[in-house]
DNA sequence: GGTCTAACTGAAATTTGATTTCAATTAGAC
DNA sequence: GTCTAATTGAAATCAAATTTCAGTTAGACC
């Protein structure tokens, strides 16, 4: 029950965002980000696709409202380094980042990455107005440390 | 001359972590590396390509052997996040990351990102042998700020 | 030096994630 | 309801990256 009322709330946000923007509520993005908002899970395009096709919506207007949900801010990129896009939902006062076993793919999730006082530091010295930061952390599971 | 010694030794280090590694230390292989020892500078195979196939190395070895040197500590894959691959060569004593402009694709390097201590935390709590992070910061550059 | 062979190469073919094109549909303003 | 610009899905296209394969070569061994 929080879970669907948190969803809910969460796609009322959403859809203000987006008329916010200008942008149309349609059924491929009520869809998409239905979706995101159930598995708060990060997903490649074509693992969205796959999960929306029943739905008819297909993989172009998935990459385009991938990239265009993003630009507003419902959704933001991740990036494994594996050569995959990847999408995950903005959740209110959530700041993570991805620990990465290099083996298998495993991901966990860690939130205290504490950057703030480096991006001042960089603004400060570079003249750049500093938005955001990626950091993935690589290394081996358990699992995958024995297995060499 | 302190240059072109400092590239003579590092091309040297580097033929010694080839033949450990039981790897051949070929032309193509000997061009690239060279090449990035002069110019210290990131590259996507592409721009790697069109620097050394006056000598005679193919697209396909580019991509092959950035890989290998990577694998092998000489090079490192980077990441700007604009879908291409990039890579850059390790130099010692030098652990840097870099700070993106969004608007025009300006890279600026800095150098304290002093993620030690998070990532002995993450390796203390999940049981990952954790091995290397990758940060990337974005903003906006002072000409691109004014653009906007 | 020469011989040998597994490692390596470049060109071409192929794969595949992502983008572009375009005619048909639709959200939402009026 | 009417209208229209925004949006859509399918197909075509693009381009980065990978695979294939026959020919070449680094370097071990004499
Ligand atoms: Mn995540
Ligand atoms: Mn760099
Ligand atoms: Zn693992
Ligand atoms: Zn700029």
């Amino acid at each position: 029950m929080k879970n669907s009322e948190g969803s809910q709330a969460l796609l009322e946000e959403a859809a203000s965002k987006l008329r916010q923007a200008g942008y149309k509520l349609t059924r491929p993005r009520r869809v998409i980000m239905e979706w995101f908002y159930r598995k708060q899970e990060h997903a490649t395009p074509h693992q969205v696709h796959a999960a929306v096709k029943d739905f008819g919506v297909g993989l172009t207007s998935v990459y385009r409202n991938l990239e265009l949900l993003a630009q507003v801010g419902i959704l933001r990129q991740v990036c494994f380094h594996d050569g995959y896009q990847r999408y995950e939902p903005v959740l209110p006062g959530d700041h993570h980042h991805h620990l990465i076993c290099s083996g298998c793919g495993k991901v966990v999730k860690f939130f205290n990455c504490d950057l703030d006082k480096l991006e001042e530091q960089l603004a400060a010295e570079t003249g750049y107005v500093v938005d955001r930061h990626m950091l993935q952390v690589f290394g081996y599971c358990r699992r995958c440390q024995k297995d060499r």
